[in-house]
DNA sequence: GACAGAAGCTAATGGCATTAGCTTTATGGC
DNA sequence: GCCATAAAGCTAATGCCATTAGCTTCTGTC
């Protein structure tokens, strides 16, 4: 019988593809031992169990979103940077809906990777804001709200959430303009 | 032996409390059941099955967040109901985590009561954006980022997602007034 | 070429969901 | 008041998934 010449890395890369082929909760071991042509429980040679899965795919996630908006960002700045950060964040979850489902899970302390992966994915963001003159506790409250603006479309663009025909497109480029707006015209107010 | 006295009524309820307390992924047939003090099959006289009740729990969740942000709109407008409606919104997701999760499940079309709970929960976001002027289209954009916005941000935050000390209220305080600035100046720009 | 370790396997266990079929309890008509 | 019936509950059985134990076989090194 040859052997399939798993490795842990070939497991967590294909049990990405799987998860965005079949969705996020349809991810299983059974399944991915079938994709992989194994046996189940040859699979725990690789990795600890499907908890251990969860947590190395979503760090494989979140290394991936951070590499594509890093990349998007990378000679931009202001509006310009703001735009292609949020349309690279977007894409990213659009083609890979089982890894973006992935990344949302906390990065566990005593995984480094994880949560140098979740810092550089929180870099970008934080330069364009730098770009926009906030810094200090205005820059927290800024990529929160940009952060929970981008995640929230595109989680509910993903879940089905918007029902109605009007174009995506045009809503996420007005999702970007007002974000555009309130940073730079950052409000004083309660402070 | 005495009966339970189920109704597919309690059961719902009872789940959705079972969801708040332990977590919707932890929402288990095994554990509902346990709960009501009857065996597992016993469930199947009430409900479907598990996928079933999920939808039930949705229709339900989705109902009362509706019932939530109609009662903090009501009496009033502007920034006023827009931050009242946002915090009741939040409020309801903190209160109950796992119905706020069951409630993202988009409603099946076969199902009028969820889909009705759906409209009604529409309905608050559409009364705020007339009361800014916004209808059409642009009250279909705007509504999609104020969903956006706030789910987002009631998501992140109650997946443990904002790490710093940075105090929450504020950063949401911050966002509401980003939304209010970007509603009374929309912008019009893409059209 | 032998051996050590890794990679794979089968078998067994336990949890959950589902279906089938049985027993018992309420209840409504006579 | 009694009995028939439908509903509410039960146990048993099946199937899928995750996990652990323990065995076999491949592969690379001396």
């Amino acid at each position: 019988m040859p052997r399939a010449g798993l490795t842990p890395q070939t497991v967590v890369r294909s049990a990405a593809e799987l998860a965005d082929e079949v969705g996020y909760d349809k991810l299983t071991l059974a399944a991915l031992a079938g994709r992989l042509g194994v046996a189940l429980p040859s699979l725990y040679k690789h990795v600890r169990g499907a908890d251990a899965l969860d947590r190395k795919l979503a760090a494989l996630a979140v290394g991936e979103l951070a590499d594509a908006t890093t990349t998007a960002a990378a000679g931009r700045a202001g509006a310009d940077a703001l735009r292609a950060v949020a349309a690279a964040w977007r894409d990213y979850a659009r083609r890979h809906p089982g890894r973006y489902q992935a990344a949302q899970r906390v990065p566990d302390h005593a995984d480094p990777d994880h949560v140098a992966a979740g810092e550089r994915a929180l870099a970008p963001i934080y330069a364009i804001l730098r770009g926009y003159g906030l810094t200090g506790d205005d820059a927290v409250d800024a990529a929160r709200i940009l952060r929970s603006a981008v995640h929230g479309f595109v989680t509910l663009a993903a879940a089905g959430g918007f029902g109605l025909p009007r174009d995506l497109d045009r809503s996420f480029d007005q999702l970007v303009a007002v974000l555009d707006t309130a940073l730079r015209d950052w409000p004083e107010m309660t402070r």
